[in-house]
DNA sequence: GAGCACTGC
């Protein structure tokens, strides 16, 4: 342990902390600081006086780091040292070191907003951002003004981000703790690389003729990249000459790979073999592959980002940031001496990187924090005008607002309700709180929570799909039911039943593609958050599974009534003659049915006129996925909430929000048009040829005199005009 | 008739 840079500085840490309530601290990978801090303050008396909490971005990070602690203080895990994550809280009375997840911190201060009971709280990983940790932030500053006596706050951050976050807090002091890296020497290439995939593999293959033994690390953005990258490393070292260089294994690394397959990068190569890992960002943080000695970024990531205006998210591949290209530089350093390839010039790198990525945010619908800031009841505060590092913009506040005010959680005037108050302490999107609550009312709990805990888990359900396994299995799982044609809530509530019916049978959910992790998942969703509806009601709320299925004709009517009042804001209206959809309450945007929906048609093959939906998402298209036939009769209360909607009214009055112009205009370069615009006020969707690489979803056209005027929406929902002369 | 980076309560 001694030889942890970190320790060196033991008496300038506890110097500095005494002195000041706030503290920054840099320090770079490896050297020590999530173990260390704590144990620092600890030796000098900070758990005297309360706890030393801290927060992780990540679960298995808490749970890691915690047992390392453990295992240095020679005590037992949970006793002295402990931690909590959701479902599992390894803490005791005897507690006075706690790591946890951001978001459990949060839950916390809820029952708890003063956090009395912590003497210090640090914040680790506060450059990455994440939307927790940023909401803790503003909280903590705002709590060393009423605490200063007897809290102290350590942010650990990374070099770039340090001067600002230092800055929040009223210019605090910075501590530098260096790493414990091996020398990274960085190349960048000359050029951006017309094809990344063939110049990864060039690289790649460079090195293995090349250089000495080591395994090589390469990031790219997705799946389909990955697996294009690997057959093309494949073919190419089986054309190696044999006994040339060292065997190879190549790797793929993604989060929808099976435990199992992700686990095999754990295992060390056979001798004189070198391995290539083919990776998403997924090992940029959140998990260590050993033995890396070359790394090979191409620079850029996936990102998913929310557009307040449209209700829209997009995944769209963004380029990297600083913090980002030296966090996957540092993953060739860790072992010995490493080297990074870069192919981007450092031109690029410093001129049009950002330095830290965009904050989440900036890039969430903000409906969830709002709520629970308001929920909160910080008199002293107006949440619009909320203290934040990097604020969201006046726009997503207005939206979230908005969002509030149509499931009744927030009144006219702003104030949360009861009903908002209640839906705080669920830990869930807002929409699914508020059909849970509606849900309870109409005697359709048990349902519900079983639809909103797979929803949940709705990502961790289905096997991971390669285009390889795809092929293999010619049946998709026959037997799951259909949702009985009322779409894909109901899909989800059939299958769980069906397991439920099956005694929870781990081989059935093997049998039906279903990944066996993902289904206890649910269910421990579901099992917690009936245990959280029971303690509201206060009464006895039957939340059991049916063991019953298939009465005759169950049209799921009330399950679908509390699911409509829940998504009030992600409700849709079908255009006249085609089963396109119409977006209400926002901008209105012309959306699609997800291919993989459920949701069935008539017998004219004609579509409910109206579906509320879980998500909107732009891909190839905007898409409306996992969506749920509801009825006019339902959706009438919605519309004419909205007609009465006031936004500034709902912004306090007091807090006017400011109309933000900074919608970026997109550039359009070629103004060359393909396909049928039809003269009239239909929207038309016309196939758009450009020059800049920015790709359009839609194109409504209408013809004015000699010319068209387009109107057309890029991925992000963003949009711009256009004149064509015809 | 598509396809989705990563977290978390």
């Amino acid at each position: 342990m001694a030889s942890l840079p970190i320790l060196q500085f033991e008496e300038k840490i506890v110097e500095t902390v005494e002195q000041n309530p706030v503290v920054v601290v840099i320090g770079e990978t490896g050297s020590g600081k999530s173990t260390q801090l704590s144990q620092i303050l600890h030796r000098h008396g900070y758990t005297k006086s309360g706890i030393i909490v801290v927060t992780q971005p990540r679960r298995v990070a808490a749970v890691s780091v915690a047992r390392r602690v453990a295992q240095e203080l020679d005590v037992r895990l949970g006793e002295e040292v402990g931690y909590a994550i959701r479902f599992e809280d390894r803490t005791s009375e005897r507690t006075h070191i706690k790591y946890l997840t951001d978001g459990v911190l949060l839950r916390e201060s809820l029952s708890n907003p003063d956090l009395n009971q912590y003497s210090v709280i640090i914040l680790d990983e506060a450059h990455e951002r994440s939307l927790n940790t940023d909401v803790l932030m503003g909280l903590v500053k705002r709590l060393i003004k009423m605490r200063a006596s007897n809290l102290k706050i350590l942010i650990t951050s990374a070099t770039l981000d340090g001067e600002k976050v230092s800055k929040f807090f009223s210019n605090c002091p910075i501590l530098n703790v260096p790493g414990k890296l091996f020398p990274v020497e960085i190349l960048h290439s000359k050029d951006r690389p017309t094809s990344y995939l063939d110049s990864c593999l060039k690289t790649a293959i460079d090195i293995h003729v090349r250089e000495p033994e080591g395994d090589v690390l390469i990031f790219l953005t997705g799946q389909d990249d990955i697996e294009k990258l690997v057959s093309m490393l494949e073919d190419r070292v089986r054309s190696l000459q044999e006994g040339s260089c060292m065997d190879a294994i190549i790797l793929p690394l993604h989060g929808s790979l099976p435990p199992e397959m992700q686990v095999r990068v754990f295992s060390p190569p056979p001798p004189n073999c070198r391995r290539f890992i083919v990776s998403t960002n997924i090992a940029e943080t959140s998990l260590t592959v050993d033995g890396v000695v070359y790394v090979i970024d191409a620079g850029y990531v996936k990102q998913r980002q929310y557009n307040p205006s449209t209700g829209m998210y997009s995944l769209d591949v963004v380029q990297i940031s600083k913090v980002q290209a030296n966090q996957r530089a540092g993953r060739a350093g860790r072992t010995r001496p490493g080297k990074c390839y870069r192919l981007y010039p450092s031109k690029v790198y410093q001129d049009e990187f950002l330095d830290v990525s965009v904050p989440e945010i900036q890039r969430s619908s903000l409906a969830g924090s709002v709520l629970y800031l308001k929920s909160l009841d910080l008199t002293d505060i107006d949440i619009l005008k909320f203290d934040f590092l990097d604020p969201p913009s006046a726009e997503s506040l207005r939206d979230a607002l908005k969002q509030l005010y149509l499931i009744d959680a927030i009144d006219e005037s702003g104030s949360i309700t009861t009903f908002g108050r209640t839906m705080a302490e669920l830990p869930l999107e807002p929409s699914l709180s508020r059909t849970l609550m509606e849900a309870n009312e109409y005697g359709c709990l048990s349902q519900a929570l079983t639809v909103v805990a797979m929803l949940s888990a709705e990502t961790m359900l289905l096997q991971g799909r390669s285009k390889s396994t795809e092929k293999k299995r010619k049946h998709p799982s026959v037997d799951l039911p259909d949702g009985s044609g009322w779409g894909d809530h109901i899909q989800l509530l059939q299958i769980f039943e069906c397991w439920d019916e099956n005694n929870y049978n781990i081989n059935w959910c093997k049998d039906n593609d279903l990944q066996v992790r993902g289904m206890m998942f649910v269910k421990d969703v579901r099992k917690q958050l009936a245990q959280i509806m029971q303690k509201i009601a206060k009464g006895s709320l039957d939340v059991r599974t049916k063991k019953r299925r298939k009465e005759s004709r169950q049209d799921y009517r009330n399950l679908r009534m509390a699911l409509c009042v829940g998504y009030a804001n992600q409700l849709a209206e079908r255009m006249l003659r085609h089963n396109g959809y119409r977006t209400v309450g926002f901008k209105s945007q012309l959306v699609q049915v997800h291919p993989s929906s459920v949701l069935k048609a008539d017998e004219e093959g004609t579509l409910p006129d109206y579906v509320v939906y879980h998500e909107l998402i732009a891909t190839s298209r905007p898409y409306m996925r996992n969506v749920c036939a509801v009825e006019m009769a339902w959706v009438t209360p919605i519309l004419e909430k909205l007609e009465k909607l006031d936004t500034n009214k709902l912004s306090g009055g007091s807090a006017h929000i400011e109309e933000v112009a900074d919608i970026k205009q997109t550039e359009i370069l070629d103004k060359k048009v393909d396909g049928d615009a039809v003269p009239d006020d239909r929207e038309t969707i016309l196939q758009y040829e450009h020059g800049a690489d920015v790709s359009f979803l839609s194109v409504y056209g209408k013809q004015i005199g000699q010319a068209l005027n387009l109107q057309i929406q890029n991925k992000t929902g963003l949009e711009s005009n256009l004149k064509v002369d015809i």
